[in-house]
DNA sequence: TCTGGGGTCCTAGGACCC
DNA sequence: TCTGGGGTCCTAGGACCC
């Protein structure tokens, strides 16, 4: 058996344990640039708050019905993550760490899965204040699927046998893992419209309609394994940072530090996981929602020798970025791609040419330990620009309670926070 | 005024090879 | 009029996930 276990609205649960009255209170917490509502308590959900809707649509809901606010604090999420991981680790030594809320355990070894269950999820909660639900199945798409019947039913856990056909029934095509709008859409003209439908549809059919992978989904649905548990999470093959402005950019200049900084975080990223760049990729865009011209273009670029060289990425970034950058629009993001990753180890010098500079490494190295002792952003290169205005709007984010030592909270009223 | 960020996998089609 | 057969590799775009 597989367990899928799942924080009930994560970022919402994370400000309760520091905020306990937030508790039974409708909460909401925003995206990055304070843009849509990502995570919802239940109550805010019964508001009507939908997943991904925009914040200046709500706002006026919001207020009216006293709805907590917050913008992300992806510091503390990301620990209390960690937290809950080493605690479910404990009980299934085989899991997979999903996404920052989600992980599947294998239960093959576990003689009573339930009673599993139900000790992981009081522990976790003892131990770190976050609620779980925890479903169970013999596949991934079955956990999945008795994960969610587990929060729609407010039992904390469910396990799910193949036999289960009436529970099964009740399940709408689209609320299956790995089917979206798209393939739901295609499913609708086959007639197939709930779980039950799509595991009793001729295989050939399902295969046309969306590929090997809904092909495997079907299959799952029949209780046989076609997605196995990771362990160990593959390294990346590309990594991605962008951002959105917290305001609209025109200057080139403005737009030069927004792609050096996403640069060097984008470095700081395959520097950690020991990787290695073949190349990159620079993108900016306008306001889509916006009425005023658009444009958006990006380029990419091939490193004849594979490279994490901050300065170097970010000097090749900036030259990408104004090959493709137009005067008179106004920008709201811009992104820097680092393509085609390889293991840093397995690394293949040029014949004729050696871009390996002893000075710069250690310069590099320097900037790394100052940053990882004092904080990220204590040291920087100029390139990335000091008063960012540009910067993300983040205007009511809590503080990092559990990484970072100004923001610790203080118990009675003899400390001063400071 | 205001609309997130970061990934993976698969497929089709083009360019190229013998 | 009629123009082979069988591959590989790469890329862009689409679909999905959280």
């Amino acid at each position: 058996m597989i367990a899928l276990a799942d924080c009930n609205n994560f970022y919402v649960s994370c400000e309760r344990v520091f905020q306990p009255w937030l508790n039974e209170r409708p909460v909401i917490v925003l995206s990055n640039n304070d843009g849509c509502a990502i995570a919802r308590s239940n109550e805010a959900k019964r508001l009507g708050i939908k997943m991904g809707a925009p914040y200046h649509q709500i706002k006026d809901l919001c207020q009216k019905n006293r709805v907590s606010v917050f913008s992300s604090n992806y510091e503390l999420y990301g620990d209390m993550s960690r937290r809950v991981v080493s605690i479910l680790m404990r009980f299934a030594p085989e899991y997979e760490v999903y996404s920052i809320d989600e992980s599947f355990l294998s239960l093959e070894q576990i003689h009573d899965p339930v009673r599993t269950a139900k000790e992981m999820r009081e522990t976790v909660l003892k131990w770190t204040g976050i609620p779980i639900s925890i479903g169970i199945g013999p596949t991934k798409t079955l956990a999945k699927m008795a994960n969610r019947m587990a929060k729609e039913q407010d039992a904390g856990y469910l396990m799910l046998k193949e036999s289960e056909n009436s529970l099964i029934s009740s399940i709408r095509v689209s609320d299956v893992w790995g089917i979206g709008r798209k393939i739901e859409e295609r499913l609708k003209k086959l007639k197939i419209l709930t779980a039950m439908d799509l595991i009793n549809a001729p295989a050939p059919a399902i295969r046309k309609a969306g590929g090997v992978q809904l092909e495997r989904t079907q299959k799952e649905l029949h209780g046989m394994q076609c997605i196995k548990i990771e362990q160990i999470p593959e390294p990346k093959k590309n990594v991605c940072c962008s951002r959105s402005f917290g305001r609209t950019v025109t200057d080139l200049e403005e737009l030069e530090e927004a792609v050096a900084n996403h640069a060097v975080r984008a470095t700081q990223k395959i520097r950690k996981e020991g990787s290695i760049t073949c190349g990159l990729q620079v993108f900016i865009m306008t306001n889509r929602f916006s009425k005023e011209p658009q444009y958006s273009n990006s380029r990419t670029v091939g490193f004849d020798e594979p490279s994490d060289d901050p300065i170097r990425i970010l000097s090749t970034a900036k030259e990408l970025l104004r090959s493709i950058y137009r005067k008179g629009y106004s920008y709201k993001k811009a992104g820097v791609l680092l393509l085609n990753l390889q293991p840093r180890d397995q690394y293949q010098g040029l014949l004729f040419k050696d871009h390996h500079n002893e000075k710069k490494g250690r310069l590099v190295e320097a900037l790394e330990s100052i940053n990882s002792r004092h904080g990220t952003g204590t040291a920087f290169l100029a390139a990335q620009g000091i008063d960012r205005t540009w910067d993300m709007k983040r205007n009511r984010r809590t503080p990092r309670y559990t990484t970072n030592w100004n923001e610790i909270p203080t118990i009675g009223n003899n400390f001063e926070p400071s």
